[in-house]
Parts: C-alpha cells; structure tokens; sequence
DNA sequence: ATAGAACACTTAAACGTTTAGATAAACGAG
DNA sequence: CTCGTTTATCTAAACGTTTAAGTGTTCTAT
C-alpha cells in the first residue's frame, strides 16, 4: 500500500487533514498560499490518496467490470477498447474479467447451465468489488434475457442481445442490405447468399436485409442461390461449390463472414473461377486478414469501437440513475477492395 | 455499494460482527452451531462483504493491473487471456488500462516523451488504485529499461524487453532456427529471408536465428539472400520482386511475420510463381489469416498464452516478496501448413 | 468603529471491515 | 472441586479518507 498517507501530508505542511482533502478535490476554496505549500508536499512526497479509503468513504468506486465471454474472439478487443476510450473520459477504471466461454464450451449454445455458471460467477465476483456497473461483451450473438442476476446493478450488454436490459448492437439488417445494394449497382442480378447459422438474431437480421435488397430491387427470387452455412470456412467451400454448379451459376456472392468468404475463394480457386473476373465475392466483418487475401476482399466493416463506446456511455448513464435514450444503432461501413467487379 | 453490511448480519445472527467475520475468513474457529446461523443470515441478505473496507484494513486489493499498449494489436489479447488464466487461479482481479499507443503515436519508436508520458501516467492511474502489481505487454518489442517508474510495486513485462525488471519473452533465436531447419530439411539450400526492422529486438534475435541455421548446415553464405523488411506487406511484396528477380533464385523465402509472407505470396502470383510448387513460403507468427490463404502457410505459431501466464506468476512472486527463479523460455511451434515442399 | 457576512481552516465522526486483546465459558487433570 | 488451559465469543481500535459542523479570522458596508 502507499506508505505515506494524508495525515503525514498534513502534519508536514503546517494544516489538517481536512484541508489536504480539500486542495486536492478543490471541494472548498483553500488559500493560494496554503494550497501551494501543501501541493509542494504532495509533490515532495509522491503522495497518491489511497483508493480503498477513498471508495470506503465517497461510496464509489469510480470501476465498471467488463465481462468478455472470450478476449481472444476477433471482435472484443475492439469493443473493450471502444469501452476504455469511453471509460477514460469519465475517469473510470475496467476491471476485466474473462470468461474463456469458446475454450471452455464451445459453441454450443444449449450449454445453458455451465454458462450461468460462469456468467453469474463473475458478475458476483465483480459485485464484490464494487463496480458500479457492468458491461457484458458477448461474442456469439445469443439472446441473454433472464441469464444474468446483478442484484440491483446497471448492466449493460454489448454485441449480443437481450430483452430485459439495454443491449447496444449494429445494424445488421441494414448492412447486408447495403452489401446487396452495391453489388446490384454493379451490375449483378443473380446473386448467392451463404448465410451463418439460422439459430443466431444477427444471422436472420442479415438475410432480412438480403431479402429487402431481393424485392426491392426486383431481383428474380430463387432459392437456388440460397445456402445454409456455420460460420466455418468449410461450409463456405462447401456451398460455393454447389452455388458454383448450378447451371445457371450467380455471378456474384456475397459470404455472411469473412471466414465463409475464404471457403467461397477455395472453392473458386479450385474450379478454376477466376475472382472477380468471373465471379464477385464479398465478405462481412472485415476481418483483418481479408485485406490480406489475394484478392483483397470487399467487406462490411463492423462498428465495434462504437458499439463499446455506447454501451459504457450507457452505463455511465445507469449509474447516474438517468434516463437513457435510444441513439441511432452504429452501422456498418462497406470496405471496397478487389474482389467485386461487374459481370461479363 | 452493498445495502447491508456486517453489522446488519451480525445483529440478526445474535453475534458481534467480529464472529461475522471469522467464518467470513475462517480465520479463527467458531463453534459449528453458530457459524451455521451466520452462513443462514449471510445466505438470506444476499451478503457481500465490502471490498474497498476489506482493502482499507488487510492492505491488501488482491487486483494488479495490466497495461496494454494496444488491446487491438494481434498478440495482446492471448497474453491478456494467460495473464487472466493465472490471474484467476490465484484468486487476483485485473485492472486493465488500454494504452491505445497504436492509434496515438503509431509505430514511431522514437517518440519516447509522449510515450513515457502514457505508460507512466497509466501506471500512476493504477497504483493509486492500489494494484499489488503490475504487467505491461508491450506491442512493439521496443527496449522499455527505464521508462517506467512504479515507485516500488513489483512490475513485470511480457513481450517487450527491459534489463532492469522482468520480462518474459518467447525464444526468438530458437524458433527462426528451427524454422530454417525445416526448411533445410526439406531440402532447400538458397533460402532467402526477410526480416523485420533491424532496431527491433526480435528481429535482430530471428536474424540470429536464421545465421546460426545457416552455418550450422553449412548452407551457401549468400548475401543477396538477406532483404531488410519492414514487417508490412508492402516490404515483403517489394523484397520478394527482388529475390525472384535473382539471377539464382532461392527456391524457399523465410518472411519473419505472416504479413510479410502475405507481401511475398503476392508478388508470386504476380510473377506467377506458384507456391509451394515453385517457390516455398514460410511465414512466422501464426496469425489467424495464414490459415485463410491460399495456399494455407505454414508458420512459427507464438506462445502468447504461455507468456502471458509466465508474467502473472513472476508477478504474483514478487508480490509476496520472493524470489523468482528464471524459467525456459516459452517456445514457438512450428505450423505445418501448405506453402512449403521440396524444392523441384 | 462595528455588525454581519464571507472566507479559511480545524475538529471529529463516519465509511465497513479486520484483528489484537479481553472476557467468559467449557474442559481436563489432579 | 479447584486451578489452569483451551475454546468461543466480544470489545474496540484501526485502516486512510471525506465532510458536516464548528471556530476563528478577515473583509464589507454602514
């Protein structure tokens, strides 16, 4: 612990220790001279207040926790650091808490129990610390209502959903249709889509977009160019290859993960389909390596930073006991790079 | 902060709060009668005892605090998630600090005054907080000696370099060694690399690794071979062109990070040079996209978990005063992948 | 010159725990 | 049955701050 406390600070420059309080809040008006000769003290002697009094004594504590349910899953860094950024403005402090939940069950989502588990744990965990509130990143889009008890606490979900709380997320649905919309400007009218597992809310809200795009634009409506996939690069293989055999082939697709993408350019490797030459490929995330795939693959880019943002101004909100009013969701941003052209 | 305190559960349970807080701790035995009624008290009001009062009296936080120089950065969240892994065993909160020092000054090595400038206000920040310790993961393996003043609080660095505190790094030497073995063994013998930016530790420490290979199999010394890169693909697309353009060509490039290599598959399908077939690729890191590309590069997979863990139990050590004795230097593991063959 | 307001500072209680030391009760040996 | 010891519990101080209430001191207006 800090060795030299407020006491000390006050015995050696001539006042109370209530005065010291006060030059250092500035929650009274001190005399220049005396707050001159007690800040050259505190300087002198490298005084820092100690937080735990302090928290002891103010009632606050000035800390959220931040539960990730897996740091190392691509989106959360940038959420937690669109958090911090926010955080730092309203001199707060992140004590983080990780849950492993993609090493430790996976993805499956019915593993409901062990899931509290670990969810409720942590949460009490961060309650004894006395955060004052807590954001919760979710990686795999799952609907969260009634899993989480923070007695009492403000709790605000980022990147997944729930019905009982506030739950900040992007605009899916608007982004594939945005992503559908430029690829229609290009030209192209017959169009795959390889959607990720239909048990996720940002899976549907993505072929919802697609299919506004589909009618809106008046494009022939065939379930043909229709396909299932997981997420997994191998399904995006798998079911570019079948989209690629139809015998009226798309010209274009469009991959509901960049990681499907991948699979998608497998697969046109392989057939010898010559991206995007003779076939428009996009992607959604931006992840970074699909600026780094040959060619470099048009994406939506997702607002994580934002999203972060948002819900840690949220909370700050909560915590206040204020209102917190709707905000537009984030959207996503297209990345145009070089694996969409026109037709032939 | 917590409605009911100790007081409440010890009148309810008919006892002092002194009790109340031996079966709390278990620090003092407490007839096996009584200590039930309290556990039932404590269960009902839902008691969390007050952490900032029990930090106050035991001096103690059990929280250290982790500074990242840049959560977004690819290794940061593997260390974070083996420091949280420790962390946790050893019943330690983390309080994170994002240094942002990407987005704030970029990769400019030299600003050293407005970054010591973050870190050191970062630092102050946390043991105000009264982290028992701190971890910093550095990003950019830059030498950190003297940068940092934690008056005192044991800190300890993981991935960076310092020669006055701890720091855990992984073996650098060894893995471009072995990389090039590899190689060797696959039977190459003009095997050209690039490295990174020589004012960086680990370059100059893969650099060694790939002379020590050379000499120890008795390859062919052959300077044109060596290109100086800058770890963007740009460079490795540029230096790749230039060994390609070799009147010998070598027939393996040893880029000494994925994203390089990403420059140098580039400059191959432009020069249609194929890979592996006509030209083996190795790449070093293991990002997540050298399993996206086509072909799938095989590459020095880092120890980002292990570093992050080895940190946090140097740590702990030096919280508790004692010694901490060197251990093996985590190690890289070689990812066997599709880029490499033998040559023709 | 003086009352009253404004200002500068101090005193001391409080925040919710832990823990040494005190006390009381129960036990065991003789 | 007594004395010493062990065991169970309590009392109260302490941790390092903040802050309401109190005490001087210095202005300001008359």
């Amino acid at each position: 612990m800090s060795e030299v406390g407020i006491k000390e600070i006050a015995a050696r420059a001539n006042v109370s220790t209530a005065t010291v309080s006060y030059v250092l809040n500035g929650t009274r008006n001190v005399k220049l001279n005396t707050r001159e000769r007690v800040m050259r003290v505190i300087e002198e002697m490298n005084y820092k207040p100690n937080n735990a009094a302090q928290s002891l004594k103010r009632k606050r504590t000035n800390t959220i926790g931040v539960i990730a349910e897996d740091v190392t899953v691509f989106n959360v860094p940038e959420i937690i650091d669109g958090i911090n950024d926010c955080a730092d403005k309203m001199d707060m402090h992140i004590l983080l808490t990780n849950l492993r939940l993609d090493k430790r069950i996976g993805r499956n989502f019915d593993q409901t129990d062990s899931y509290r588990h670990y969810a409720n744990n942590a949460v009490s965990e961060l309650l004894s610390k006395q955060v004052e509130g807590i954001v919760y990143i979710g990686v795999h889009p799952r609907d969260l209502t009634g899993l989480i008890d923070t007695s009492g606490k403000p709790i605000v979900y980022a990147y997944c959903y729930t019905q009982s709380d506030i739950s900040i997320q992007y605009h899916d649905e608007q982004a594939s249709y945005e992503a559908m919309t430029y690829l229609v400007k290009k030209g192209h009218t017959r169009i795959g889509i390889i959607s990720g597992t239909m048990d996720s809310i940002p899976s549907r809200l993505r072929f919802n977009g697609y299919y506004k795009a589909v009618t809106e634009h008046e494009l022939p409506f065939d379930p043909q160019l229709i396909k299932m996939g997981n997420w997994e690069a191998e399904s995006g293989y798998r079911l570019a290859k079948e989209l690629l055999e139809l015998e009226q082939r798309p010209t274009a697709i469009l991959a509901m993960n960049d990681v499907m993408a991948v699979g998608v350019m497998r697969a046109a490797d392989e057939m010898n389909v010559q991206i995007p030459r003779d076939l428009s490929v996009m992607g959604f995330d931006n992840r970074e390596f699909s600026d780094y795939l040959i060619p470099r693959v048009t994406t939506m880019d997702l607002p994580l930073h934002e999203i972060g943002f948002q819900a840690m101004e949220s909370l700050a909100l909560l915590i206040k006991g204020e209102q917190v009013e709707r905000k537009p969701m984030p959207v996503c941003k297209l990345i145009e790079r070089e694996s969409v052209d026109a037709p032939r």
